[in-house]
DNA sequence: TCATTTGTTACTTTATAAGTAACTTGTGAC
DNA sequence: GTCACAAGTTACTTATAAAGTAACAAATGA
């Protein structure tokens, strides 16, 4: 498959809209940061509000974070999506006869299921507000170093 | 993209070469029980050589472990695949031009690298052997259920 | 009422992995 | 030595999930 950028997309999306909450915040406008398109935004953002991290209303161009960037996490935009969530996968198709194949996918389902409580522990430690200071600070020693 | 379920395939192999390290462990076999084809199981054999966790005869069919189950854990073998080791993954495609597009990138993986760190530290913990118990374990589970 | 924007649906394209086939190389039996 | 068979390798085809795109309905406000 295509790797997939959906819940990059989607924080850039959130970022976005919190740091220009002034300025432009159309899904034409939001595609031209993230050099797609504004279906593909409005998609995500339909998502988003469904998530209840995202306020829209229809018609209007005014997008707003439904709760404040430090109380959303990277685990809830990620959960927000409509994508597969596991981060690794089970073969399915192995034979039941077999001692091993027809053990090992509840065995590794535990296993894997341990390692992405794992990753969901640590994105729950990470705050939208987190990431936008990163592309502030970020932005800040760029200017500087042009000095 | 099609779900990977070479890592478990991985460790099928494995599991199947140590558990029946007395039956018939041609690629063939093994396939059987992966339901899958020899040739496949034949390159993921070759990758878990290269990493130096299983060891082969050309010509013959005698693969053995490389080293003791209990050194052999989910995240050296997820490290011996040829597939892309990212579980989440950045946006490469934004606008440099903008205060968003332009350092997102940079802020998102070192956030993604945090996850990525607290899931491989969770493979690190689990071993081969305690794959190979949980099968023997549910097996068990299975045999006494039919009484 | 009309231009503009969101929200939604359906379709096309693209990327990555699985599946398959064919060929080369190595081994051991005879 | 040669032959059957298995591992090892390469190239190609198929399947699948996500990105990209287009089109249209619904809502808004000038």
């Amino acid at each position: 498959m295509k790797y997939s950028h959906k819940l990059s997309d989607a924080i850039h999306i959130l970022a976005y809209v919190d740091m220009f909450q002034d300025g432009d915040l159309s899904s034409q406008a939001i595609a031209g940061s993230i050099e797609s398109n504004p279906s593909l935004v409005r998609r995500l953002m339909s998502l988003l509000v469904k998530a209840d991290l995202l306020a829209t209303k229809p018609g209007t161009i005014a997008p707003k974070l439904a709760r404040p960037a430090e109380q959303i996490t990277l685990l809830v935009v990620f959960q927000a999506l409509d994508t597969d969530q596991r981060l690794l996968h089970v073969d399915e198709k192995t034979n039941p006869d077999c001692l091993v194949g027809g053990n090992i996918q509840a065995t590794l389902d535990a296993a894997y299921t341990q390692v992405q409580r794992a990753a969901e522990a640590e994105m729950a430690t990470i705050t939208l507000a987190q990431i936008i200071a990163g592309i502030r600070e970020r932005a800040i020693q760029k200017s500087s170093a042009r000095n």
